[in-house]
DNA sequence: ATAAAACCTTGATCTGAATCAAGACACTAC
DNA sequence: GTAGTGTCTTGATTCAGATCAAGGTTTTAT
């Protein structure tokens, strides 16, 4: 029927690889072997396509998810069918969480980007465990906290700061997390950047040219070169290219 | 010297009346009197004048607060001045959180919008009660999540909605709080009002003038009525006047 | 009751970036 | 290798709302 999902599951239901997998997982890491065994009797593993919807916002929270390959996107569409992107999650983060404490609905939507793999825990069970388990709990508690400070940077950006600035304290938030001061690898395609930050993809293809010329940047497609990072600091701080 | 803090401080120490206090505040909902006996003995109360600061941006984090009596604001600022309020909190809500569980800094800033009465709750005592008190643990999971939904909505507001609509919404979720669909009270100066929703005191009192000559509210300085709760609702999703 | 401070309103002007259109480039499927 | 699809770039135009200035109103302190 309409509602049957067409990715399929699977179960690692006490899988010594299963248990491997979870032990790399943060929100999981102090657990022990018996905990994480536990934890693979209740996580289904699913895989979605390219653009296949994980969940709609509006709909009832059922659980909470975790990527183990590839990378979604936690997103929100206005009426006349804008997209504001929230978030966009590679391997090891979890999605979904929300409603899993709080009850009601999932505030936002989420898609693949990419064909991915993703950990579900229901929430009856998740809930259960984390009475039990009070180390998950608090990394619980480190993840959502984690998540809040994010957003208040994105609001901080949206309101406070012009695209020029934007675009700038994103590469060098690309830079740091890929662990390269000279380049950066887009993980997105420069349309949904446009959607992650604020704006469009013709300004985002404007300010990447402006930002050439004036020697902060080489753009070469989705490699970004990083040449003059003070200079990208000082956009990012000031707004003003 | 300069980190003296000039706010007065008390203790409830196992008082009934201190007690009874916390009690009443939401996270604390559902522990029992022993447990709300130690918290009790926890608790730090202090005393804010408008206008006084109670953390700062990028200080250390080292506890959670509880608004007992007045109003907060948690906001951030830009380099040039420029305020985004985050939060306008009233008695029983938290606020200060996010390093409690995560460490690092305080995100935001916070200051007292009036005289205030807070609670204060020292962060290693409080994540020592949280380890050892499932139900609050499950409670404080819930409050987080509560604060991303909202800030889910903010983001939204701020991205996908012009000033009319965010306008809209905001009398619209000040109605519900107020259980009054006829007439709400700003409680906030108009000028805060504006650095919640994202814009000026100019654009504020045209936007105000405008639905008032459009006969969707009338207002009466810091009074508003509504007058078209149908129209707003549709000023608020569609955005135009 | 009055002065000072804080807040709000109105008018005029400016601007960053959205929108719309069109075409070029890159990637995928066959 | 080629056609189709998706993505990106460039030019021209429009506009929501910011900024600046000035004066009015409300609230607070004495």
């Amino acid at each position: 029927m309409c509602c049957r999902n067409r990715h399929s599951e699977n179960f690692f239901k006490g899988a010594v690889y299963g248990i491997k997998i979870l032990k790399t997982i943060a929100l999981f890491s102090g657990l022990s072997a018996d905990q994480l065994e536990t934890l693979s009797y209740i996580a289904v593993r699913k895989a979605y396509k390219r653009g296949e919807m994980i969940f709609h916002e509006g709909n009832k929270g059922n659980g909470i998810y975790i990527v183990e390959t590839g990378r979604i996107k936690v997103f929100k569409l206005s009426m006349d069918g804008k997209e504001q992107i929230l978030h966009v999650y590679g391997p090891g983060h979890t999605f979904g969480e929300v409603p899993v404490f709080q009850g009601k609905n999932f505030p936002a939507s989420s898609m693949a980007l990419e064909p991915a793999g993703i950990i579900f825990l229901p929430r009856d069970r998740f809930v259960k465990l984390i009475t039990s388990t009070p180390a998950l709990g608090m990394n619980m508690l480190a993840d959502l906290s984690r998540r809040l400070r994010d957003f208040t940077v994105q609001i901080e950006a949206l309101s406070l700061k012009e695209v020029p600035a934007r675009l700038a304290a994103y590469l060098l938030t690309l830079s740091r997390e890929q662990n390269n001061e000279a380049r950066v690898s887009l993980p997105i395609s420069k349309a949904q950047l446009s959607n992650l930050i604020g704006t469009t993809p013709e300004t985002i293809s404007r300010m990447f040219k402006k930002m050439g010329d004036a020697g902060l940047i080489a753009v070469q497609t989705r490699t970004i070169e990083i040449q003059d990072k003070e200079g990208l600091k000082e956009l990012s701080e000031s707004g003003r290219l």
